[in-house]
RNA sequence: GCCGUGUUAGCUUAGCUGGUGGAGCGGCGGACUGUUAAUCCGCAGGUCGCAGGUUCAAACCCUGCACACGGCGCCA
């Protein structure tokens, strides 16, 4: 019953000349009413049947016939080479069954011209039916690069013996700033999504030293943007005796090794999607030049941005400093005042902290944020006051610091603005099954 | 939270200064023995987002509401 032939097979020449069942789904149909050209599409691709009244009969030939758009078919039939063929190979079909037909009262909704409006952003329409809207081409072919950049990063850190640490998702407090939480009921008491494993994985970091994640992380931001889902799926690191400099190495080659993993498994997804290959082989030959916070305030205050030296830089600077990189660069060394207590101030200047984040090309944002976390108790606790937030919220946190701390360090990556970069997306929506954002939960 | 744009058939849309809403795709029927998003002929399918208002007359003008999309802030 499992199935063992693949549309790619018949492509691939496996088969030429045999006699093959095919299950899958009916992609498009055209012909007369004496040949008929199905054409059938499974996970691997869509391939062109040829059914003849005169090889199947009017029987098997009008129930064929009759099978609509996603109806689910088996088809029996003769490889053949024909040059007429999308694909170069072909099925000379000699029988088949409709297994899950669709009604012609209630045909397929996504049709071509619904697609026609999903260039430069994604409708309604196709928001609401996104549960079909999946087995588009397109869809699929996202899916497919989705997978391997995830495969990447397990590959990354566990040929690098990083141990995969798994935190929970119900939490009670925050990483960053507190109004950005989802507050679920939680048998009387209230309880968060979390924003991000990094507490939990610095709790874990004297047990396993080098440690990873891909878990999904939750904000309730509501961002309006093509770079933002409030849930979405998070790469976090963290790393025993290292600093800024440690962890930023691992950033650049765990993203150049995502670039090199898709060259290599999904060049042909990449370029039916238009992306130009040479740019990603780019990505992932090139190094990222780091730069300091302090030089990119000079930088943009040189191109006339109305900038102060202290501010964070948020995406509208960002978009003007990188719309003349060619590869990712690493921004580092913010000042002390834009940055949450947790990053370890630099010994060398105390108006900084040991931080980074790693910037896309093309205006998809930042795409990493890491540094080396404040790991003294004396450090911690002067940090966590000079915030003005309470010490007993992160009572746990401060352990870690009491019972043996250690120069440590991590970073999180937004997988799917990696997916959505690398794939040229034109919206984050595009490379995730079912996006969640401010105004959707649904379908 | 702020700003902008939009809502017409299942889908994508046209609809001018207000005068009984058109097309393409999809579906159905028919023609065609090699199509490539097949083509050709025909048919069905609309409370013009909702509620008020102006007018002899509203898809079109006015007010309010709802929903969506895009952008900003915030961030991965």
């Amino acid at each position: 019953m499992a199935k063992d032939v693949w549309v790619s097979d018949v492509h691939d020449g496996t088969f030429d000349g045999q006699e093959i069942e095919l299950k899958g789904w009916v992609h498009r149909t055209r012909g007369s009413n004496k040949i008929w050209f199905l054409v059938l599409r499974d996970s691997t691709g869509i391939v062109q049947c040829v059914i003849k009244r005169n090889d199947v009969g009017d029987e098997c030939f009008e129930n064929l016939k009759s099978a609509l758009i996603e109806a689910s078919v088996t088809i029996t039939g003769k490889v053949n080479v024909d040059e007429r063929a999308p694909g170069g190979h072909e099925m000379v079909v000699t029988g088949g069954q409709i297994i899950g037909a669709v009604n012609a009262d209630n045909p397929f909704p996504i049709t071509e011209s619904a697609m026609e409006g999903a260039e430069g952003g994604e409708t309604e329409f196709l928001l609401d039916n996104r549960h079909l809207y999946l087995r588009t081409n397109r869809m699929t072919t996202m899916l497919k690069i989705r997978s391997s950049v995830f495969g990447a990063i397990h590959s990354y850190f566990r040929d690098l013996d990083f141990i995969e640490y798994h935190a929970p998702n119900f939490v009670a407090g925050a990483v960053e700033g507190g109004s950005t939480l989802f507050e679920v009921p939680y048998f009387g008491r209230k309880a968060y999504l979390t924003q991000s494993w990094q507490l939990y994985a610095e709790a874990a970091m004297p047990a396993l030293e080098r440690l990873y994640t891909i878990a999904p992380s939750f904000r309730a931001e509501k961002s309006r943007t093509r770079r933002h889902l409030t849930e979405f799926w998070h790469a976090e690191m963290e790393i025993a005796w290292g600093g800024n400099a440690d962890v930023m190495e691992h950033g650049e080659s765990l993203v150049r090794n995502i670039a090199s993993t898709l060259l290599d498994e999904r060049s042909d997804e990449l370029q039916s999607l238009g992306r130009d290959l040479d740019l990603v082989a780019r990505y992932a030959d090139t190094p990222y030049p780091r730069i300091r916070y302090d030089e990119a305030i000079e930088t943009l205050q040189g191109m006339g941005v109305d900038i102060e030296w202290g501010q964070d830089l948020d995406y509208s600077k960002e978009k003007i400093l990188t719309q003349d990189f060619d590869v990712p660069h690493f921004l580092t060394h913010y000042p002390r005042i834009a940055k949450p207590f947790y990053h370890r101030p630099d010994p060398d200047d105390p108006k900084y902290v040991l931080c980074h984040d790693l910037l896309a090309p093309e205006g998809y944002g930042e795409i990493i944020g890491g540094g080396e976390r404040t790991w003294s108790e004396k450090e911690i606790l002067e940090r966590i006051d000079e915030e003005g937030t309470p010490r007993d919220a992160y009572e746990f946190y401060i352990d870690v610091r009491r019972y043996g701390g250690v120069p440590h360090g991590g970073f999180g990556l937004g997988v799917d603005r990696v997916c959505s970069w690398l794939a040229g997306a034109d919206h984050i929506r595009e490379v995730i099954p079912f996006p969640r954002d401010s105004r959707r939960v649904t379908p």
